[in-house]
RNA sequence: CGCGGGGUGGAGCAGCUUGGUAGCUCGUCGGGCUCAUAACCCGAAGGCCGUAGGUUCAAAUCCUGCCCCCGCAACCA
């Protein structure tokens, strides 16, 4: 182990934070505490990118300039961060002047040497996506999106020379097998490699197409394609490559994303280190999806999991705690607040807080809430501390590996021990029996392991791991994440070496409540106005398919005037048609009559839900007046309304027959 | 044959690299304790480890076929 330099994504700010950006850097954080923790100088960083084509839609959507769009949003990333109780070392912004400047120092320094090159890009631009298209992915010379014959555009462009270190990357990822973690994604990066091949990569887009970006240093007709800006930041932000500190600090590197950015980070990002002359970093770690009902969380489904609420109702060390414990790193996992007031029940208030809430009273009602000295050990406390120093070790390697969820459990196998190490050696007994020194011996056991505990789930739950060392007597400081527990700098290592750093004769608390128990979600009735009932058994368990989540776990939409409202246009129609989309398998083309001309050609993605011949005759409610849309090649115009149901799909209509072209209001 | 992940007691997961008594948490049932946050401790019930074949003395674990689910990409306005 060695100094870290952890990053997160630079966040692209295209939207506002959710669940999965608060994860990347709540284990961004706990990591860098666990460094430091370790004896190891550790920070992290994080950011925004603001660059791009879909920044500016971004933009223009929000009818504001790309500037000020970005201003705001990359403040609502800079403020949460401190509301979850995180500080990260540094806050990098791609629209900052100095990293403007050393993406430009980048781009010349490898355009200097050779690896940038001037090209024609002998593309299929389809105009309808804005994009172009390789030869293998059309589908008889057409666009597989619209079957319309893109035009063969050649535009000049710079490229990386990427291909060129193809097979260096190969051997490096294959002669460095934690390079990147866990195995699958690096499994997945030799796939890419071994398939795809590394092209050489367009890294400039001309002005006449986007301006928002950073202008090429030797070429003014361009600017800088998003992700070559966007990695760099993980330079920029220690001042560049020529930055006197840079060196000690990069040497520590290692960063942090989720699976659906494995292929620039994995591929990209380490040959263009290669080619500008910086050594590589350690890690490349990635880690999976939190999803809601196994399905992505998404705004259409409405079941989008604010994180400031979890943390807010629940704190952020338990939050923490939950997301450390339930994801094992690198795989998906579910995300569901009844899964969480579970584990915070479980494991916190019962195993953790009970815990500490009992030794704390017997210390009290014993011994004056004093420690006393440990006398005479018997098997029992010899086992007690032999699995204490395991767990520890445990903990330690697990989280080095960023298993994290492994290392908790490891620890908490000491959490569990302690309670039943209490029951067996039951000192209500021995204070009764007046058997003073095994009592000394037992609380004292009691209490040493718990400040192990403490201690060591400080990386997790800083905030509550304060309190408890404070409970137990130490004078707790943390500056800037650097924990002291009575002026000196804490360390996780020493703890496997020694038993008995708690002195004998400190006060210590009389009793703890860190961890309230709280209650379930079912009993609290915080929900609909409808009768709180469904108490029954039956349906109790959700139906884990059950996609979307019911009507009180949506996130309210903001209030709209009436005024908006009427800009919705909704009418009732007849379905005269229906049919299968040719070359779509969700896809039903509708064609609907409204009282027009001709009947509207709808495309909506009911296939897997409703027979096409059933739905012809039906009367249903659309959305006149949207934008049409090419989907597949057929125009949309309009949209279908339909309700989720216990993953079943209801279609909104009129309770009676009403003329096609009625109006809804 | 687009890429990838997964199918293990009622729920959620670990175990699979390096084959050899199937483990953890929650839930259920019974008991214990009284220091504690109605918590803690003990015990029990419950699994042909998706399926079919193969390798082996031995397969949840290795190999092959098949079935099903889920992401990504899409075709969800």
């Amino acid at each position: 182990m060695n100094s870290l330099y952890l990053t997160t994504p630079i966040y692209y700010v295209n939207a506002k934070p959710h669940l999965g950006h608060a994860y990347t850097t709540i284990v961004a954080d706990a990591i860098t505490r666990f460094y430091r923790v370790m004896g190891h100088d550790a920070m992290f960083i994080t950011g925004t990118d603001e660059h791009g084509d879909k920044i500016v839609q971004a933009a223009e959507k929000a009818g504001q300039a790309p500037q000020v769009f970005v201003d705001s949003v990359s403040k609502e990333f800079q403020e949460l961060w401190p509301r979850l109780g995180i500080t990260p070392g540094r806050f990098i912004r791609t629209t900052d002047k100095a990293h403007i400047a050393i993406v430009q120092a980048f781009l010349q320094r490898v355009y200097d040497a050779g690896d940038i090159y001037y090209g024609e890009y002998g593309g299929h631009y389809c105009y309808g996506c804005e994009r172009f298209y390789t030869e293998k992915e059309l589908e008889n010379e057409l666009c597989p999106q619209h079957l319309t014959k893109p035009e063969y555009i050649s535009e000049k462009n710079y490229f990386f020379r990427m291909s060129k270190y193809q097979d260096w990357l190969k051997q490096h990822i294959q002669e460095n097998p934690d390079f990147i973690r866990p195995e699958r994604y690096r499994n997945e990066a030799l796939a890419i490699l071994d398939s795809g091949a590394l092209e050489d990569l367009c890294i400039s887009r001309p002005k006449t197409r986007l301006t928002w970006g950073i202008e090429l240093p030797f070429d003014a007709n361009y600017v800088c394609y998003v992700w070559f800006d966007a990695l760099l930041s993980y330079l920029s932000v220690l001042g560049g490559p020529s930055d006197k500190g840079f060196n000690a600090r990069w040497a520590g590197a290692q960063h942090l994303v989720a699976k659906d950015i494995l292929k620039p980070h994995a591929l990209f990002w380490p040959t263009m280190l290669k080619a500008g002359g910086v050594p590589l970093f350690r890690h490349l770690n990635v880690h999976g999806y939190w999803l809601s009902r196994d399905s992505k969380m998404s705004k259409s489904l409405g079941n989008v999991v604010a994180p400031l609420d979890m943390a807010t109702r629940y704190g952020n060390d338990a939050f923490r705690y939950f997301l450390l414990r339930d994801m094992h790193f690198g795989s998906d996992a579910n995300f569901s607040e009844e899964a969480l007031v579970a584990r915070i029940n479980a494991d916190l208030a019962n195993d953790l807080g009970n815990l500490f809430s009992r030794v704390l009273s017997m210390t009290a009602k014993y011994r004056a809430s004093l420690v006393p000295a440990a006398k005479e050990d018997t098997p029992l406390e010899i086992a007690i501390k032999e699995l204490a120093l395991e767990s520890c070790r445990n903990y330690q390697t697990l989280f080095e590996n960023i298993r994290f969820s492994a290392a908790i459990e490891a620890l908490w196998e000491l959490v569990r021990a302690l309670n039943k190490y209490v029951d067996t050696a039951a000192p209500w007994v021995l204070a009764k029996n007046n058997e003073q020194e095994r009592l000394d011996t037992v609380l004292y056991t009691m209490l040493e392991c718990m400040r192990k505990v403490a201690i060591h789930i400080w990386p997790v739950m800083p905030e509550r791991s304060e309190r408890m060392l404070e409970q137990l007597g130490f004078s707790v400081s943390s500056v800037d994440s650097v924990l002291y527990i009575d002026g000196v700098l804490a360390a996780l290592p020493g703890e496997l070496e020694q038993f008995g750093l708690l002195q004998a004769g400190k006060a210590i608390a009389a009793s703890s409540n860190l961890f309230p128990r709280i209650e379930p979600l079912e009993a609290q009735d915080r929900t609909v106005p409808s009768s709180p009932k469904a108490k029954s058994g039956e349906g109790k368990q959700p139906n884990p398919k059950e996609k979307p989540m019911t009507a009180n776990d949506q996130t309210a939409l903001p209030l709209i005037e009436f005024a908006d409202f009427q800009k919705i246009d909704l009418r009732i129609g007849t379905v005269t048609e229906c049919e299968r989309h040719p070359n779509a398998d969700k896809l039903l083309r509708v064609m609907v009559d409204i009282g027009e001309a001709a009947p509207r050609q709808i495309l909506a993605g009911i296939a897997a839900y409703f027979d096409p011949a059933a739905l012809v005759g039906k009367q249903v409610t659309i959305v006149a007046n949207l934008a049409p849309r090419m989907m597949r090649g057929l125009e949309s115009q309009g949209m279908i309304l339909a309700v989720h149901s216990e993953g079943a799909l209801a279609l909104v209509t009129a309770s009676s027959g009403v003329v096609p072209g009625s109006k809804v209001s």
